[in-house]
Parts: structure tokens; sequence; C-alpha cells
DNA sequence: CCTGAAATGTTATTTTTGTAACATTTTTTT
DNA sequence: AAAAAAATGTTACAAAAATAACATTTCAGG
């Protein structure tokens, strides 16, 4: 085998490490070769590479059989339910935080791509779904990136926050209890949720039931801070005021 | 949407687990329509699944965010080596600020997922590619955002931003002209720019040779501002300083 | 039941991709 | 350096796939 096939083969699996797909033309582009080179490369390595109908993928990526990672989110539909029930809520031009989570993530996405609001969040997979949606007006907060949460904390927004005219705020957590109050897992994001619920107008708790009777490390809210808490089964206004 | 349409998308994800690749004929076959339909359910579900001349697979596995339009990125290529050749110039423990647009999408796309450095960016998309990789510390500048471009802008940001210890600008623009400058279609693009230009210690502009001649509406920088243009070619220095 | 809209199927046409044969270049061997 | 071998490029043709236009079926209100 020529040193310049291995050359290339190591080229194309970088190229498809960082693209997931190259079309033939740029596999040939940018191997400096032929089309007709790159087609009989990949021929000859059918345990690296796959060739399908003109695009080169990296052959275990389709490898098919064992199917690993994808852990399904066990609540995935008590959330979405919960997150029906609080849609209803928003109407048309309010100004709305949406909180970080899993939960809320179908929150974003659910809302209709022609109602127009004004979003603020501070998560990336809210942003993500609410840049689906052109006529949604969103504001993100910025900062430093948290991975395990996928958010952006930062002292900067904490003042503007409270300056924004929310109307309704949107709130997750990992845990609910009556006597221990709201709780989440991460404490960066206590001071935004804080300040979102001290200034928006009303807020409310979305969380599907599993989570009652749980408590996580960064207490953030007493259940009364909120006006209702939205599960799976729809809006339960809080007891005491 | 039709539960017809969901109960085939579920199916064919379902074969996809376990087959990894689906030729359109089988697909058809499996779910019992014609092969007109099994492409029309795929292409619009492009966040499911992905459609390589007349294979399927699964979105997920070729991740890595390929625009599947064909033709939706002509320069794709052009800009996929400019950027390869600007990843050249980050070490590890930079602190690097990447501007938004197509093209530098595909530089964050490239940043290999071990080198740790930090990253100044206010573009979502810039955001998704860097999000993937565990070990990049990100900032991300918020505020209100713009569709057209996938960007944030807010005043908030912007004396933080010179306070950053940029290591090193990667800026992109719409058009480059040797008398006219750099310049870009979106006004609220040139402070972020201008203050990433002058707070780093190096600037460089990365365009595919398509942008040469052409003035846009808003101008940013002279093109001595940087200390290279980077194109498909590689490196050119700036001939004034 | 109708009726119209949406979904699906069919067909003909254009475009893209695959293949094979052969020409050319590059490398290796002597 | 010449000859042989390998690798690569080119071309023309065959096959497959994409697309568009139109026909048909299905299904939800009225």
């Amino acid at each position: 085998m020529s040193t310049r096939k291995t050359e290339r083969a190591n080229a194309l699996a970088d190229a498809l490490a960082r693209r997931g797909v190259l079309h033939l033309r740029d596999a040939a582009a940018l191997l400096g070769v032929s089309e007709m080179t790159v087609r009989r490369d990949v021929g000859t390595m059918p345990d690296r590479f796959a060739y399908l109908g003109g695009h080169i993928v990296s052959a275990d990526d389709i490898a098919g059989g064992y199917e690993l990672g994808r852990e399904a989110d066990s609540h995935a539909n008590a959330k979405f339910r919960a997150c029906a029930h609080a849609l209803k809520l928003i109407a048309p031009d309010d100004t709305v935080f949406i909180d970080c989570g899993s939960t809320l993530d179908h929150l974003a996405q659910q809302i209709p791509a022609d109602l127009i609001i004004t979003v603020i969040c501070y998560s990336l997979n809210v942003a993500q779904r609410l840049a689906e949606k052109p006529h949604i007006r969103m504001i993100m907060l910025g900062g430093i990136y948290h991975p395990a949460s996928a958010t952006f904390s930062s002292g900067e927004w904490l003042e503007p926050l409270g300056r924004f005219g929310i109307n309704k705020a949107f709130i997750s957590a990992g845990g609910v209890d009556v006597e221990r109050g709201a709780s989440c897992s991460h404490f960066h994001e206590v001071p935004i949720k804080q300040k979102a619920i001290a200034s928006a107008l009303e807020s409310y708790l979305v969380v599907d039931d599993s989570k009652f009777g749980i408590v996580k490390p960064a207490y953030f809210a007493r259940l009364s801070d909120f006006r209702a808490i939205i599960t799976e089964a729809g809006a339960k206004e809080t007891a005491d005021a």
C-alpha cells in the first residue's frame, strides 16, 4: 500500500470526524485528487469508510446493530404534557422568561411559530429551539458556558435581567419539596432563577410529577414564590400566598 | 401532521437503529409506501434523518452539522479550507474570539475536541459547535437575537469584551476591498467586531476568495487592521502596516 | 354522503452517479 | 536511465436517482 493513499485516508477520516459527511466532489477537492481516485480509495477500505450515493461517511457511523448512547428521556411524555399546559398561559405580546432544563426545552419547542412574543433565556438548548421560530424576539443572557446544563452565567446580566419587563417566568427544578422548596443541581443557575422570579409579574414552576419529594443541593425558591406549579396533570395553584 | 407519517418515522428510526443504513427502496418496502413518499418524509425531517444519494441514515449518526441542502453553501469547500489554515494558528491555552458567519462556523467545527482553549463568541451557530467539545471554555456574548445572522448583540457586553485577554481574533466579512476595507451586512455586528479587533493581540480576517472586490453596507475595519488575511489559499500578510 | 384538501402514487424527464476501458503519470526495479 | 509496475486521470457510456408534473387515493368537515 502506498503512503499517499494512507495519507489521504487519514485526511479523509479527519475531515469526516469534523464534518460527518463529505460529498465525493468535496473530498476530491480537499485531497487534491480526482473523484475517481477517491472512489477507488474508499472502495478498497470498506472497514474505514462507507460510500453512499456520492457521499462518504465514516464506516463506524453507520455500523448499526448496537445502540448504546441514546438513553431516552424517561419522563419525556410527562414533561411534554406539562409544557403543553404551560403554553396555554402565554398570550401574544407577552415577555416571558424560560429557564433551563430538559423540561422547558419542550416548552420552547412547543411555542407556535406564529405566536409573537419576547423570550428571555440563558440555555443553549432553549435558544436553539427559539431560533427556529423567526417571529419570536429572543434575548439571551450570555456568559461562561456550563456544559453540564448547557447554560450560560455571568454577573453582567443579572442587573439588566431585573429591568426587563418580564410578564411570566417559567422555571424548572430538579427537586420540589413541600418543606424545602424548589432546588436544582447547579449553583450558578440560582441567582438567575431568583432574579427572574423576583422581577417577573407571575412565576410558574414547571416540573413533572417525578420531581416531587426530591431535594437537590442548590435551593432557590419557596413554593409560595410561584403563582402555580404546572405538571402533566395541569396547573395547581400553590396553597399559601 | 398526520399520524401515519409519525408512525413511519418511528418505524424508520427503529430500522435504522438496527441496520445503520437503509436504501430508499428497502425503506419503501419496509414501510409499505412508495419511494416517493419515503423521500418526502425524509426530506421534511432533516433533524431525524439524513438522505445521501438514495440511502437513509439517522441524522445523529452523521452529526457534525452537515448542511443538507447541497447548494446551501456554494463556497463551503473554500471556507472549509480557509478555516483549516486559520486553525493552525491556534495554540493550546489561547483565548480566541470567533466572529459570526458561515465561514467561521467551519472554524468552530474544526477545532479538535482535545485542544484546550477559551473561545469568545456571539453567534448561535458557533456556540452550538463549541458546545459539542466539552473541553473548550466558552464565553458567549448574549443580547438581542438577530435571526438574519444568528447572532446576539447588546451594549452590556461591549465593555467586558475589551477586558478579556483575547490572544487572537478571527473575523469574517461579507465584503473585502483593497480600498474600502472589510464590510458586512449587519450593522449591529460592527461594534462587536471592532471591539474584538481592538482588544485582540492579533486579528485575522478569514474569508474565501469570492469575497474580494465586494463592498457591503456596514464598514468595520481597514485591511491593515489585520495581521493577515486567510483564504483557502492560505494566509497572506497584509501589505502595509 | 358529498366535497375539497391533503397525502400518496405514477410517469416522464433531467440530472447525477457508477463503471469500464484506456491514456497518462508516477514510482520502482534493474 | 530504461522498462515494468503501480497509481492516477480521462473519457464515454450505462445506471441510478432527483425532480416536476399530474393522477389517484384518503380523510376530515359540512
